[in-house]
DNA sequence: AAATAACTCAACCGCTGAGCG
DNA sequence: CCGCTCAGCGGTTGAGTTATT
């Protein structure tokens, strides 16, 4: 393996930071700055490179990083703008304040990826505008682009954009009054559909659709396959999804969370009535 | 209680582009 | 223009933790 080119010339440490080289790194920042990453070790003390420095200021040390589970706003901005952007994490950490990329790059792979995963397989087609997510059956039962309602079909800066996908039904009719802070990044909305339910171009997924869970009492089922993430978390944010308090659940792993972002993501393969 | 699997997340690697001599 | 250095970024890894069997 081999080392950073800035670190060739020295021994320099590797691994977790102890407490002891946060609080020389903190020290040295706070009263003299990072003008050169390179010399920052060096004159702090360390036996560890800039570029490791660097790290560990910007994803941990640096002030007014937010810590611990991410929100359902949060959630839902970063499903917007990945939408939006793809892989863009320092682009996407921008617009939430307090978060670093490399904590929405693991927020994404290890939850909202793995629900998308998971819905498109309840719902063939759903990942047809995603990029980043091989989607076999997307294909399959006639499912085209085609399908799509035209009014969801954005034409401002399309193509700007790194993919066509219709973005801004999130907005109003999926999320809701999650009170989204929006961005400029968002493209101006075009004739933005009825407030009625959409049934999927594929006739067969309205089941499907339905028993996603829309428009009905939401019924909390233990979801072990995230239990270690949400040991312990309790949503606090009361204008989402009603979510039983009694139950220890983040709101990603809130059924009516996910179904509502499915209907999102598979907007392009919706008919409005 | 122990073994194993699954998951999280801090840290590292390698690439790219800007700045500079 | 070229080569070098450096900061920044996205992808990947692996140690530690937690859940499951």
């Amino acid at each position: 393996m081999r080392s950073h080119s800035c670190c060739d010339k020295q021994k320099v440490r590797r691994g977790l930071w102890s407490p002891e080289e946060d609080e020389k790194l903190m020290n040295y920042i706070s009263t003299h700055g990072h003008s050169s990453w390179t010399s920052v070790p060096k004159h702090a003390g360390l036996q560890r490179c800039g570029k490791s420095c660097r790290l560990r200021w910007i994803n941990y040390l640096r002030p007014g990083l937010k810590r611990g589970s991410f929100s359902f706003q949060e959630a839902a901005i970063i499903k917007e703008l990945h939408n939006i952007l793809g892989n863009k994490w320092s682009q996407i950490a921008k617009h939430l304040p307090g978060r670093t990329d490399n904590e929405i790059k693991n927020f994404w792979h290890s939850h909202l990826k793995k629900k998308l995963m998971f819905h498109a397989v309840k719902i063939p087609g759903a990942l047809a505008n995603c990029p980043e997510i091989d989607h076999p059956i997307s294909s399959e039962k006639g499912f085209s682009p085609l399908n799509a309602n035209p009014n969801l079909i954005l034409h401002s800066q399309q193509d700007q954009l790194h993919h066509p996908a219709p973005i801004t039904i999130l907005q109003g009719l999926v999320l809701g009054d999650l009170e989204l802070q929006h961005t400029n990044c968002c493209p101006t909305l075009v004739n933005f559909p009825p407030l009625i339910p959409p049934v999927l171009s594929d006739s067969s997924s309205y089941a499907t659709w339905s028993s996603l869970g829309y428009d009905q009492p939401y019924q909390p089922a233990p979801n072990q396959h995230d239990q270690n993430f949400s040991k312990g978390v309790t949503p606090h944010d009361t204008s989402g999804p009603m979510i039983n308090p009694s139950i220890k659940e983040t709101p990603y792993d809130n059924p009516e969370f996910s179904s509502k972002f499915m209907l999102f993501d598979c907007s392009t393969h919706m008919h409005f009535q």
